[in-house]
DNA sequence: GCAAGTATTGGCAGCGCTGCCAATCCTTGG
DNA sequence: CCAAGGATTGGCAGCGCTGCCAATACTTGC
């Protein structure tokens, strides 16, 4: 920047007033400056300028994984209203291991970001810790079934199965299967889980047959979990996937074998996925708002209201598969 | 640092030496330090570091959007391979526009980044001298048809758009429509469609039909796309999407209209999404190394081999639509 | 027991910028 | 024409760290 100064003929601080446009300086000055930076290929060092100032653009974001679309809508959301504010994200991939979590909170928050975005409210104790006392706004997305640090943008998990449960019993189904991917790693999924159970449980029912695969959720998964439950327990007239993804699947078996849906089995999935909403019928699941949950953290973590949480509710889509 | 460094009663250096593991320090001295920055709660400011030293552990990743998976599975390979390194990415999202680039690519630059990482060749002229003047390894990804700043990591486009006309003309298909999206912007998108036309023209052949929508891709717009088109084109007999989204909406399309896949109509896609290839009949299309691509770019970019073109190509996918 | 290493340590400049404050210039009103 | 007040400008410390170098402590071989 001093060469930019050098070569205007002005003062480094005038330069940078310039180039940040702020504060006042004449015209001819800022035409001065901005030439100077132009001929020189002047691109300012933001190190140094958030080092010698208070704040930096950056903020921190942590998903469990971008294999699901779902958090890359997250992002999508996110990104759009930081961007437009001038911030950037730096994202972070936990891979659903708490611990990894940790390591990247702390590397995140050594970049001094300006807030930190993350999903879900399970993280070890130190990761708490870590956030609690960073002295920036943490948001806290896509859950409210338990405490928050700060800021909670998101839904209750539990209720989002306790809603598909009675939406299945109301149909009239009794005989019904949950289908699910690693639940240890996916505590939101296993949430939903409880809350389906417990409202089974509120109607006199439980699980009539279970399959839970080890991986990560995939179509691929759900068809063959279906094709395995269904060997088992062909009774069975109903059965609730952990995620669309799963329940897409299990879909795509049934029309491969002729399975009548949803007279001989209903189906029912999680998230509203658009692949999920334009099949031949239209999958019966939950949509969840995942780019306004994104855009809403993104806009409160930039506000200074108080800590609190904000629910942004799912919306049950009937389909034709229940 | 220099908290940690009193509290420890060592100096300045050697509590930096031992916060970065690095250069030699007595275990005593070790302790010392680990302890007084534990009991301080220090966090690192990498600004400084970065400042100071010389090269930071920031990636920037540049990529049109997060709405279609193609761009996550990128972020994915690449986000594995840098994380493991040490590396953190910053990502932007440009939205198709050359413009938001360019804005994107000064921003990102200003952050110093040890490399930076975009989707596509296309830029425009002052984003290709930031990113030549920039003095940081650039890999362009996805795309080597056309000239590369610096790293190319991809495959052609135009090739993918030849080899699935050659299919579908091999396997006898002669009227043969094309259903797109948004080209003007997707030039990738646009490529495989030149390449498409130009195996047709090859072979004597020309498009039957054609149908682009002028929004992004998406499940839905690929249904309607095909209900349009078989309205206005009843005689076609296969059609080549932009890609796998697009084609799914045209074999759940043709699923709901019980129009028979592929005697009555072949349906040929692009990506070899995971849904695509779970679906009653696979869909044939060509599986692109997504995931590979983004980690050998973030290989590369950590690597310094001379700049060049790799070529991880995409696989044939013959399915059950074709 | 001593010189010649080798390991460990600390001091300090400086990375490129911004914030503060003082200096200078230009208006305006009387 | 002059003083007061606002606009514009420049100098310089310092953000928190690392790299360099000199100083000190410990080994080893003979």
């Amino acid at each position: 920047m001093s060469d930019v100064a050098r070569e205007a003929g002005v003062g480094e601080s005038t330069a940078s007033r310039v180039l940040r446009r702020q504060g006042s300086s004449s015209p001819e000055t800022r035409e001065k400056v901005l030439g100077a930076a132009a001929r020189l290929g002047y691109v300012p060092n933001r190190l140094a300028g958030t080092l010698a100032s208070t704040g930096s653009n950056l903020i921190g974001i942590i998903v469990p994984s971008l294999a699901n679309i779902v958090f890359p809508d997250l992002l999508r959301g996110a990104g759009a209203v930081l961007g437009a504010a001038g911030f950037r994200s730096v994202i972070g991939v936990t891979d659903y291991e708490p611990d990894s979590e940790e390591h990247l909170v702390e590397s995140l928050l050594s970049w001094r970001p300006a807030g930190l975005m993350v999903a879900g409210l399970e993280h070890t104790a130190r990761t708490r810790l870590l956030l609690a006392a960073a002295g920036i706004r943490i948001v806290e997305m896509l859950d409210t079934d338990g405490e928050g640090i700060d800021t909670v943008v998101g839904f209750s998990n539990r209720e989002a199965g306790r809603v598909s449960a009675r939406h299945l019993i109301a149909r009239g189904y009794r005989r019904i299967a949950y289908i699910g991917h690693d639940l240890g790693r996916d505590r939101r999924a296993a949430k939903r889980r409880e809350g389906f159970l417990a409202a089974l449980a509120e109607a006199g029912l439980s699980l009539a047959a279970e399959d839970v695969v080890r991986t990560h959720s995939s179509v691929g998964a759900g068809r063959e979990a279906l094709d395995r439950l269904l060997a088992r327990h062909p009774a069975v007239d109903a059965v609730y996937f952990s995620n669309d993804d799963m329940a897409i699947g299990g879909y795509f078996h049934c029309l491969a074998r002729g399975i009548a849906v949803p007279t001989r089995l209903a189906l029912f999935g999680f998230n509203g996925l658009d692949v999920a909403r334009h099949a031949p019928q239209p999958l019966s699941t939950l949509l969840t708002p995942r780019v306004a949950i994104g855009a809403t953290s993104a806009r409160l973590l930039l506000a200074d209201d108080p800590p609190g949480v904000t629910t942004l509710d799912f919306e049950l889509i009937e389909g034709a598969t229940s």
